[in-house]
DNA sequence: GATTGTATTTCTGTATACAATTATAGAGCC
DNA sequence: GGCTCTATAATTGTATACAGAAATACAATC
């Protein structure tokens, strides 16, 4: 039985279908579509995306509180850049909030999660097997957000969902080695052997390895 | 020469002045005047704020984004409750941060920053002296802020920034213990005294007993 | 040529209007 | 009484209108 889909779109509760507005100006500014600091005018994004000003700027207000955007009173909206040192850090972020997702996933997981946790481990090996590179990147992604439920913790929840949108678009155009799939399931393996185990040490020891090699990946 | 001033207002880049509403609707729903699962009415916002459909709209998304209201599409925003066993987690996903900020800052702390930090100081130990509650409880946010600040991660400053509003409200029904001005001046006296020695590691060890204290003091 | 002051245009902030969806109330029916 | 269906009202989502602020263009002045 399939209980859900691996799909890249983002769902958003607002996105009433396909890819929200949101997302797609989250997008633009993450694939540097528009350059830091760039002036934002309603007015162009109105033309681009085929919509009013009022859901622009209700867009706009979201991206200022997730820290794209930046809002200057009666001057308009600029574009804020992420700079290497901004990705990096973003990373030892990222692995403070992982750890202790993982931390309290092991201890609040509930039995109907930890099935869709050991389903979407299987996804992986299977993927992996196949040597399907896209299909793990989407499925990867599937792995922590169930574990990010299983913390019911929904700000923490909130902040590492962002935190991935924010790392996959960088991740796009990136390499990947030749035993990319193999080293990344062995790892997801540690962390999910962790939570059969309920071993909340070894799981926190295990994501903060996955998260150190995941940041030497990708800017190593 | 007076470089900042401590104010309780919690300035926003939109605030024109006083208070904004963002800050408004924050403080409202935090102190608990609209009570968990409630829904907003975007027409009653607008008679009790004073203000028409638009700005409270964009308000409720950034509250969304806080994580503070959800928003159901087509059916309006609702508040989200904060549990007892969220606060309490707050306070771990804080100490994460706040670790890591004590961390960045002291390796990146400006000398311009230093000052600010020393001068800060200076004015808890005054104000302790003086036993002086509520100024203090601004300035120990003041001296976390130019913490955040020397950090350089304006998506750190952010997330703690909001955590400190959150608690905010909560603390100001709180009991405080006869030595609390003395307790919490010597926690802050070893966070300062790692800055000086520039010791990375104190200065995270010292951070993260003072947050566990503060978690006790409250949570406790 | 550079600079200042002013008029014009552009853009943001806010209010309002309209369409589509959802909630509500009541009649009819079992 | 409880249920379903329908008409009405209320509410959200989006577009537009208007006032005020900021940016721009340009002429006058030095």
């Amino acid at each position: 039985m399939v209980r859900y889909q691996f799909t890249d779109e983002t769902e958003v509760s607002n996105a009433p279908m396909s890819m929200s507005l949101l997302a797609k100006l989250q997008r633009d500014i993450l694939t540097g579509k528009y350059r830091p600091g760039q002036k934002l005018t309603e007015q162009n994004l109105c033309k681009e995306y085929g919509v009013s000003r009022t859901p622009i700027r209700e867009a706009l207000r979201q991206l200022e509180t997730d820290g794209l955007v930046e809002n200057i009173l009666n001057r308009g909206s600029f574009v804020i850049g992420l700079s290497r040192q901004d990705f990096e850090d973003m990373f030892e972020l990222r692995k403070a909030y992982e750890i202790q997702a993982v931390r309290w996933a092991i201890e609040r997981i509930t039995e109907e999660e930890m099935d869709r946790l050991e389903e979407t481990f299987e996804f992986m090996e299977f993927y992996t097997m196949r040597g399907d590179l896209d299909k793990m990147l989407v499925i990867n992604a599937g792995f922590h957000q169930v574990i990010y439920e299983a913390s019911h913790n929904r700000m923490l929840q909130k902040t590492l969902t962002q935190y991935q949108t924010f790392l996959k678009y960088r991740s796009m155009d990136e390499e990947y080695g030749a035993n990319y799939l193999t080293t990344v399931l062995e790892e997801h393996r540690a962390i999910f052997k962790a939570f059969i185990d309920k071993d909340v040490k070894a799981g926190a020891e295990a994501m903060e390895r996955h998260i150190n090699r995941a940041k030497e990946r990708r800017c190593g």
